[in-house]
RNA sequence: GGUUCCAUAGCUCAACUGGAUAGAGCAACUGCCUUCUAAGCAGUAGGUUCCAGGUUCGAGUCCUGGUGGAAUCACCA
């Protein structure tokens, strides 16, 4: 909390004891953004603290704004309308303000509170190339780490890579079938584009099949069952599982390109992780925990010897943990994983952000977990975000419906190129300064309209109408951020002097505006860091870009004789961009010096 | 069918967690580049917040019941 809001609260405290002789915690209240209509800042309510005031709305908060303007030195005037308290604050205090932001070099980053997160994302499968689903997946997980961080966490960012099970040797098999030798330099393909390829053919050779033997008469069901290629890849998973050399070998040759190819779209995204987990390591995990349920009877066996938990009391379903064969399946892996992640780094807090379509299975895995006495089960989270959808539905990847990221990242950049030409802005760079800038301006682009959205709702991505660069986008963002950039390089060569005197300044209206959007940041960090949400950092970064904006329109910064005045416009301009880029950081995105 | 989530301007999204006259961008229309970057700024127009009740001084936000949509309810992952 910022000081002026501190002392602000302090004061209203203060004023209930002395006026109404009521004891008012300062946690338990907040104030709000007077709207822009009336006169002041901040707003108190007045309406719940009628039955200690025993006096109308209006006498109410007169009494307090009265006990204010008089003995604090913040408060400068007050109005009162219908029960709303606004509440005007001194300009010395916010020229006061801005002095503390600017002097602050890490302003935005939030004390540590000595918690350790851990943050698993990403975690693709290794049979298909990435798509914008898995963007907003990344570009989310990425965010949430940085947040986190910055809110004084810990932070671990893992990825459990996917890179085994029946449908990876859906891809082998269709490549042992009609691959011919082909590798991503002999077909010029990136690695993981090349694999989809063969997942794609697998289900199209797949559905033939199914076909057939509908149209022989077996049912459907039996037919998806039954179906030559379903069959033979059962059988490679098993000879996988086995160990088999010829098999295990085709795998780490497949997989090697995919990861090869995952490692050129990481890069170009910007991110990085500090573990990888593989499921093929993992997927035997579990078991141990199983039979260590089984002895607290929190499992149950039946007669097939199948092990399940009942989470019926908990008005969820009966949910089975290991087969009768004693094999595992997806929860399995997931109760031994999680154990892993917590002894190899104790975490208190564990995100998992995976799509809400899991939302089922994560309930019944923080259950499970907490029924198994984990201590840490408390600290397990589930971000669940909304799906990306396409105007013409769900996207999916074996029926060829899905935008690439790879391509998507591209066409971006290309964009972010034919716009910068067209506005003549290349002048002065060399060719490498210009192409950093268009994947600067594509990627931020992109990041800021996955991240803009609440990540809990789905939303949707018109590929027919590309991603703007006007209004409340990434680049507008940027601009703001490249327009401070050339006022500081005028101002060094002007050799003007940072720093300001902060008597005489009469503050305009514009000026006030942005000294208390900047003064409420930190306080959006910490919000992002508790509700894991980007979309409060960048809907904060464009309102005061927004407002700089508006500021940059109206008032002189170099045309103007006080040159404490002077010096003061610069000052904001600079704590602006401080936060801009600190902002921007959060979500992954870089901002320019010029564009 | 059960469970969970969602529904706000023509479109894409906000709304500080129950506060004042519901805000931005895009699209449409008007203005502003011989002064610091026009990827900008200012303005016009656009709303029965899906419907019907309820709680409250106050409801887009909470409760109940509808309508419409999505996800999930696998010995797939």
């Amino acid at each position: 909390m910022d000081f002026i809001e501190k002392e602000l609260k302090e004061g209203i405290s203060a004023a209930f004891k002395v006026v109404f002789e009521h004891d008012l915690d300062v946690e338990s209240f907040s104030l709000q953004p007077t709207r822009k209509d009336f006169e002041g800042s901040h707003t108190f309510v007045m309406f719940p603290y009628l039955r200690v005031t025993r006096k109308s709305p209006e006498e109410s908060g007169k009494a307090i704004g009265e006990y204010l303007q008089a003995n604090t030195q913040l408060v400068s005037g007050y109005n009162v309308v219908k029960g709303f308290l606004n509440l005007t604050i001194a300009d010395a205090a916010w020229l006061n303000a801005l002095q503390q932001i600017s002097s602050n070099d890490t302003y935005g980053d939030l004390p540590s509170n000595g918690q350790k997160v851990m943050v698993e994302f990403s975690s693709p499968n290794t049979n298909k190339p990435l798509h914008l689903g898995h963007l907003r997946n990344n570009f989310l997980g990425d965010s949430v780490s940085k947040i986190l961080k910055a809110a004084g966490n810990d932070v671990m960012k893992v990825n459990l890579v996917n890179d085994r099970g029946i449908h990876i040797c859906k891809s082998m098999l269709a490549y042992q079938k009609f691959g011919e030798g082909e590798t991503p330099d002999s077909s010029g393909m990136k690695g993981d584009h090349l694999i989809g390829k063969y997942y794609v053919k697998f289900d199209q050779e797949y559905k033939k099949e199914i076909e057939g033997l509908i149209h022989q008469g077996t049912d459907a069901e039996e037919a998806k069952k039954k179906a030559p290629s379903m069959l033979e890849a059962q059988q490679m998973l098993r000879k996988w599982e086995e160990g088999d050399e010829e098999t295990v070998a085709l795998w780490k040759l497949m997989n090697g390109w995919v990861f090869d190819g995952f490692d050129v779209s990481y890069k170009t995204m910007g991110i990085e992780f500090d573990k990888i987990y593989h499921e093929s390591d993992t997927y035997l995990l579990g078991k141990d925990i199983i039979e260590e349920g089984l002895d607290k009877q929190v499992f149950y066996k039946k007669d097939d010897n199948s092990v399940w938990a009942d989470l019926t009391s908990e008005k969820m379903d009966e949910k089975l943990v290991l087969r009768g064969d004693g094999t595992s399946v997806y929860i399995t892996q997931d109760i031994g994983t999680c154990e892993l992640k917590h002894s190899d780094f104790p975490f208190d807090k564990s995100v998992y952000v995976v799509g809400n379509e899991q939302d089922y299975h994560f309930k019944v895995l923080f259950s499970i977990m907490n029924k198994l006495g984990r201590e840490y089960a408390d600290g397990l989270y589930h971000l669940s975000y909304g799906m990306v959808d396409l105007p013409s539905g769900k996207m999916k990847s074996r029926e060829g419906t899905v935008v690439d990221a790879d391509d998507l990242m591209q066409e971006m950049f290309d964009t972010a190129e034919k716009q910068t030409r067209e506005l003549g802005k290349i002048e002065g760079l060399s060719e490498e300064e210009a192409n950093k800038l268009y994947r600067t301006l594509g990627l931020g682009a992109l990041k800021y309209f996955l991240l803009k959205v609440d990540p809990k709702k789905r939303m949707l991505f018109n590929p027919q109408e590309s991603i703007e660069f006007q209004g409340n986008t990434g680049p507008f963002i940027q601009y703001t951020h490249a327009r401070i950039s050339a006022i500081m390089r005028r101002a060094e060569s002007l050799e003007i002097q940072s720093g300001f005197e902060p008597v005489g300044i009469e503050l305009k209206e514009r000026e006030l505006e942005l000294i208390h959007k900047l003064t409420e940041y930190p306080k959006t960090v910490a919000l992002a860091a508790e509700d894991y949400s980007p979309a409060l950092v960048a809907q904060a970064v464009y309102d005061l870009a927004k407002s700089y904006n508006g500021f940059y329109q109206d008032v002189p910064i170099f045309n103007e004789d006080d040159k404490n005045l002077v010096r003061f416009r610069i000052n904001i301009s600079q704590a602006v961009a401080k936060v801009i880029r600190h902002g921007m950081g959060l979500l992954g995105i870089d901002v320019p010096e010029r564009m």
